[in-house]
DNA sequence: AATGAATGAGACTTCATTCAT
DNA sequence: CATGAATGAAGTCTCATTCAT
């Protein structure tokens, strides 16, 4: 007697590996090049090379569809991440490991999946969920973590919030990729990577640091004097 | 300017511009609200209390409303910043202006506007055509002029490209407002502003004017004490 | 900052009064024939000459128009009866009139919308909501008057609900209706209605009304035998 | 029919024979919750837990599986009841019998299947062309003897047509049921069928034989005093 | 016999845009 | 100038049905 909800096709995980791996490939190239709303199941089947319905048979929706994508992105991203980041030491390496990661991957998928989770992120009615916040926290917390050490070891400043740092590090990266995709430049990745990680390192350092060296300037100074005084007064 | 209650008859022409703007003013919001493909002439048009014929009479397209909403949106950004930077002295002073400003347009605004020039600035099929990349151009123009000046006197670093630096200082910015607004939490932009410049003018200095002057005057001192204790010990 | 809801389009209630009837008039027909979802928009289109999205800016959705035919039969029907009803007399003619007047209405409009208020109102997952059987109340709502009042005064039996005696009474109406409309031939109204009155009404009075003549008959008797043995007695 | 847990090797014409009453099952149950338009092949498929390509192997279509569905369905009523009915004798008793059976049938069922038939049989794109109408003409072929022969015998009155008190027969039930499911309320079959069997037998009898036979014995009787009286008051 | 996979046809719905008044 | 009315084009999604394996 249950009438509602009478199942309408579900697509089950892996109808056809491959044809799955395409279509999530196809999908991520239209929705990164034309975000979320601009991109049409059309033009993705176009690209698979199949008929819209068959997209529908592997995903339940476009929303869906999308998820896919980016939940997928971001594992991808995580996986190599968590690989190699424990293999490197000092807040600093690891730090600029992750600044350069990140504008790898930025560059090689387009700079689109980064827009989306930030442009759809912010939509009131809540398309996503939380699934994109989500994401997000799971895709920072290595950079949050080392931020966090450094914080701890008194590598990294603590006058501010991480989550300041946090965008002061991820937004430039965002911004020099669209930079790059506008003028359809290709970017020298690894010479930006150590700049923007020098720039931003420079700022994140405490000021203690700095006010350390004026610190030993000063103790030289009055060292000196009273070695002076000293042989004054002899 | 006191139309108001009398209803005195207003020259035709005006009422148009009466019209027009009230029209930019809902579409600024509208668009700002769900970005480009998610605002409908309907709700602009809802907004204004007109018919959507209406503003069609007005503006060609929807392409067209969008692109004079950015248009004057980037005037009115512009024409403050024009009046108000040449009033202020000093690299470092000019920078933190230019950071504060910004932060506080796109508190006032939304981030909205700023979303749609990221993302709909970076279509392939060219939408917007050069049009924004100009607008772009234009608004950093201040920055970019403190910034090359910067360079010039020595108060900042000249090893990175003055792109680099750009993307470097808006990119956080705008990071910190989407998270703002996921959040939908308010932002403080005096505190704001005031780390985000106190922290990317510590990327921004030469790192000479950081360690090397202050290698240099330690050298200096040291070096005078030496001759000092010299010539005492003489 | 009410990104959320944005209006779409909301069909106002009369753009083009003509126009409109049109629509209604076409739906009806349509929705009557082949059910809710047999029905489409496009044939419904097509029979009032316009195209499928002028439809779309009368009603706002399928289930809309649906709902909106539904309520203007029961509104014609429940007006007539209204007004009609008054000036009978007696729990029999009343009953009489109601039958007839239904079987009217069944046979000029088509038992279609009948069929689509019985089987869409069953639906579980409440397409419709509470509308069909809001509708279905006030349109049997004389009935039951008559149905109440006649029992309280002695006319109709009280042995049975009323809600029993409702199908009773409904329920052989649709099933001559759709007799006809299955076989294509045409229904004589005003026989039909009368020997269905007659027929329900045997099965409505109480069954004491009939036994009263048999009682009738035993105190005749009585009397006679009386009357007899007195005469004999004699 | 053992087969359970042995699993010894069933002949594959058995076991096909078994998958096809399986599908039927299945099919039923969903045509009579959602009728034949809100039914899927998928929804029936998956409650047989075969594909959908599996259905197709052994009914052509969705409208032939239907049919097979509805022809079923009447062959089993029918078969109960040409087993029961002979052997009840008394046109009420048989007539009272068929209520019953019927209403029992609808309760166990659904109404569904009912309603199938009563909606779907009067599509005018005749989908089911004339079997609707050829099984619903077998099924009330028993009810229809019962009243051909109590017209016959007098116990039935003649002044109006079969089909006519076939309508006010079956149309309660259907009507009482449907009630039923709307509310979602269980049925007292007995007590809802005794009601009815009641009811409708009151207008079923020939009018004569309650007026007219009272009628006739009391003038009788009056005739006959009369003539008595007369007699002895000489 | 069974099915995984695919799809054509079509459903409802949205929306920028046009045009006569 | 303003708009009521209309619509073509397109979008997401559904589903009965086919076919090679």
């Amino acid at each position: 007697m249950n009438t509602s909800s009478l199942s309408r096709r579900v697509p089950v995980q892996a109808r056809s590996e491959q044809r799955l791996k395409t279509i999530l490939e196809a999908a991520r190239l239209v929705f990164s090049e034309v975000g979320y709303a601009g991109a049409t199941m059309t033009e993705i089947a176009r690209r698979v090379g199949v008929s819209e319905a068959t997209i529908f048979t592997y995903f339940a929706s476009k929303r869906d569809l999308c998820v896919r994508v980016l939940g997928n992105w971001y594992d991808e991203i995580i996986a190599q991440v968590e690989n190699e980041l424990p293999l490197i030491a000092g807040t600093r390496s690891k730090f600029a490991y992750l600044v350069r990661t990140h504008l790898y991957r930025l560059t090689v998928d387009g700079t689109g999946l980064c827009a989306l989770i930030l442009s759809e992120g912010r939509e009131k009615d809540d398309k996503f969920g939380d699934v994109i916040v989500e994401l997000q926290r799971r895709y920072t917390a290595p950079m949050m973590s080392v931020l966090a050490e450094g914080v701890a070891n008194g590598d990294i400043r603590a006058d501010m919030s991480l989550g300041l740092l946090r965008s002061a590090i991820y937004g430039p990266m965002e911004h020099v990729l669209w930079d790059a995709v506008r003028k359809e430049r290709a970017v020298d990745i690894e010479a930006t990577a150590a700049s923007l990680a020098e720039l931003l390192w420079q700022g994140l350092v405490p000021p203690d640091a700095r006010r350390g060296a004026l610190q030993q300037l000063r103790s030289d100074i009055v060292g000196a004097v009273r070695r002076f005084e000293a042989a004054v007064s002899k």
